[in-house]
DNA sequence: ATGGCTATGTAGCATAGA
C-alpha cells in the first residue's frame, strides 16, 4: 500500500499536475492539503476517471483538505472533534483498514503572533485527540502540511532559521509531543539523502539553490511503521512549470 | 536594502503563505 501527502497550493491551479502526478506514481491513498476552493468547486469528476474517490473538506479561499483512494472511504471525519475551528485543516477516513488523518496544520506566520499562539492550541488539540484516535485505531497514519521543520538538518540554514517560524522550539516540541504518543516520522526510519526538504520559497531561485525546509510528513503509528518499507520526497513535480511550492512524500507500506 | 514569488478575491491592492 503507498500512501503520499501534497500540499497543492490550489488544487484549481495544480490539477494538471495532480492527474499527471496520479498515473505516475498511482498512490493508493493520496492527502491534498491547501485546496483553496470550496467542495462543490473539487474537480469529483476528472479525480474519479484517474481512479479515485475522494472525500473533500473544502472551504473558499484558503486551506481546504482531500483524501483520495483507490479502495472505498468509509467513517469520513471532518475537523478535530470537540474543537471548532472555523478553517477546514482536517479530514479523516479509513482507506482498506488503516485510519488515515490529513492535516494542514497551521502556518503560524510569525513567533508571537496571534496565529502562532493559534498554531500552539490547534497543535495541543490535535496531539490530545491524536492519542485517543491511536488508542482507537492501530492502523494509524497522520499525513501532511506539519509546517514544522523537526531538526536543524531539515532545514538549508539553521543559523537564519533558528527561533523562527516553522523551527521555533515550541513547535517543534509540540511535534515531538505527537512522536511521544508512540508516532514514528516514517522519513527517518530509513537513510535518506542530505538536505532532503519538501518545501522551497517560490523567490529566489530557492528550489534550484535547494534551500529548502522539510516540513511535510507521514508519521505512522507503531504497527504501520512496523510494515513501512520506505518513504521518499518526489522532487519531480516541483521542477514543473506553475509547481506547488511543496513536493509530494510518498511512503510504503507492506502486508 | 525586510524585497524577492504565487494564489485568491476583486478590480487597487490587500491578505496569506512559509
Amino acid at each position: 500500500m503507498r500512501i503520499a501527502t501534497w500540499n497543492v497550493n490550489s488544487l484549481k491551479v495544480r490539477l494538471p499536475l495532480v492527474l499527471d502526478w496520479l498515473g505516475r506514481q498511482a498512490p493508493d491513498v493520496m492527502c491534498l492539503q491547501e485546496l483553496k476552493l470550496e467542495e462543490a468547486k473539487f474537480p469529483r469528476a476528472e479525480i474519479e476517471a484517474a481512479g479515485y474517490q475522494s472525500a473533500v473538506f473544502g472551504q473558499k479561499t484558503y486551506n481546504g483538505v482531500a483524501i483520495l483512494s483507490r479502495a472505498p472511504l468509509a467513517e469520513v471525519q471532518t475537523g478535530i472533534p470537540g474543537y471548532p475551528d472555523a478553517q477546514s485543516r482536517v479530514l479523516t477516513a479509513t482507506a482498506s483498514q488503516v485510519r488515515v488523518v490529513c492535516a494542514y496544520v497551521p502556518n503560524g506566520q510569525a513567533v508571537g503572533s496571534q496565529k502562532y499562539d493559534y498554531k500552539l492550541q490547534w497543535f495541543a488539540a490535535f496531539g490530545q485527540w491524536l492519542k485517543q484516535e491511536l488508542a482507537r485505531h492501530p492502523r494509524l497514519a497522520v499525513l501532511g502540511d506539519y509546517n514544522v521543520a523537526p531538526e536543524d538538518r531539515d532545514v538549508h540554514d539553521p543559523k537564519t532559521w533558528e527561533g523562527q517560524v516553522l523551527c521555533s522550539g515550541p513547535e517543534r516540541e509540540a511535534l515531538r509531543h505527537l512522536l511521544g504518543l508512540g508516532f514514528k516520522d516514517s522519513f527517518r526510519l530509513f537513510e535518506q539523502p542530505e538536505k532532503s526538504y519538501t518545501w522551497w520559497d517560490y523567490r529566489m531561485n530557492a528550489f534550484r539553490r535547494n534551500l529548502g525546509l522539510r516540513i511535510d510528513h507521514i508519521l505512522l503509528s507503531p504497527e504501520l511503521a512496523g510494515r513501512c518499507s520506505g518513504c521518499i520526497i518526489d522532487l519531480e513535480p516541483r521542477r514543473l512549470e506553475r509547481p506547488s511550492d511543496h513536493a509530494p512524500v510518498i511512503a510504503e507500506l507492506t502486508g
